[in-house]
DNA sequence: TCTTCGACGATCAGGATGCGCATGGGATCT
DNA sequence: AGATCCCATGCGCATCCTGATCGTCGAAGA
């Protein structure tokens, strides 16, 4: 699940994003108008929590550009202000939720699970490739019923893959749903590395990652 | 399994409450429509239990407003009514049951029992892993006919792990079921700490506590 | 068709990180 | 008074990622 906190307050903004990343959600951070632009020209997210006083304009200016080409994305705003009317007239613009500061950050990372499911609803169902299955909901991928031994990257990885079976994944794709912005330093051959690690705990299961140069690797069964 | 009780006379409420957190349920409690909403968009439910009659509109606005965004949530109606008229409107607008005051908190307890159990399709009262046993109405679990001396939490616990056994369930996961919103300030090693003692209270019965790093945990039967 | 070169990908080992476990102790409930 | 519950802290180790080296594919030229 990927994440974009738009938020000034340094800290606050960084307090939610630990915590927003321990529960296994990839974060970004922008902490202007400015910069929650660029990402969202650049990066689709799962769910966006906006704040709406920031140095360069009010975050319903971010909400109203998104709705305007009719990016359905959840939005959470967050606000200092009391008022009613601001409310208001954010679940107007199009903002699907709202918290008040300050707020209990184990309630910010329940608002955005509850966006997140509302959106994607619940579509959990069991994937098959080979003799390979995949459950989302058990977070565990089987062979014969033999549960292979998967860390979270491969795992997460091998998802990625299963959802996108045949098609081939771009480097670059892969490590966009693999990794969040503060993760910056991390190589692109990182995935190359997991990919190998990959490819060892799938042999036997009916199902190899092809590499095609240039372009990236791609999932599919033994014939 | 985490329970929102909907009720507005707070004695009966806490009662309630108290009942059904002995026999280890999570419970939020709301006082009125608009509480129960603003839990609702926050979190989900295994059982919903909600009083016909509140201050700022009828109950039945929030099992509508539920059933309206597919949410399939089991809902127990409280009434004081006994018109015949206010159950069937109530179950045709999918209440699950329903209860008329005054109630016997035992039977209470016993039918959101039995609603969970309906709504996770468990077959059977008893379940059953290796050599143990768990009773959820009884709220114990046995080995060889002897009973394992567990606590309230320990149990509830062991609860959430039989009932996904095979799955790996994350920490946020558990937690989620094992605490409301009142214990807000709870952290998350709470978890990891009454992991470790079911784990020692465990050896010997068949089945042990798997710990998948950054993912989970899962229970399963040893070979 | 064969060769050569360049670039991309695979692999390995080692160090940093942070997760999960254990212990002790204080607070709260029975 | 006793049990239960939960926090704080420190440690050990699985996981993660880097950096460098080796392998390999493919295009261009003869």
């Amino acid at each position: 699940m990927r994440i974009l906190i738009v938020e000034d307050a340094q800290d606050m903004a960084e307090a939610v994003a630990i915590r927003l990343t321990r529960a296994g959600m990839a974060c970004d951070l922008a902490g202007s108008c400015g910069e929650a632009h660029d990402f969202l020209a650049v990066q689709s997210y799962d769910v966006v929590v906006l704040d709406i006083n920031l140095p360069d304009g009010m975050g319903t200016e971010v909400l109203q550009a998104l709705r305007a080409r009719a990016d359905r994305t959840p939005v959470l705003m967050l606000t200092a202000l009391f008022s009613v009317d601001d409310r208001v007239s954010a679940l107007d613009l199009g903002a699907d939720d709202y918290l008040t500061k300050p707020f209990d950050p184990r309630e910010l990372e329940a608002r955005v699970r509850a966006l997140h499911r509302r959106e994607s609803g619940q579509k959990a169902e069991e994937l098959r490739l080979g003799a390979l299955r995949f459950n989302p909901a058990a977070m565990s991928a089987t062979r014969d019923g033999a549960r292979l031994d998967l860390t979270r990257r491969e795992l997460t990885l091998l998802a990625l893959l299963m959802r996108n079976a045949g098609k081939t994944m771009s480097k670059e794709r892969l490590y966009q749903g693999l990794f969040s912005f503060d993760d910056a330093d991390v190589g692109l051959n990182a995935i190359e590395l997991y990919i190998a690690r990959l490819r060892k705990k799938l042999t036997g299961t009916g199902v190899v990652i092809e590499t095609q140069r240039g372009l990236g690797y791609c999932l599919r069964a033994t014939p």
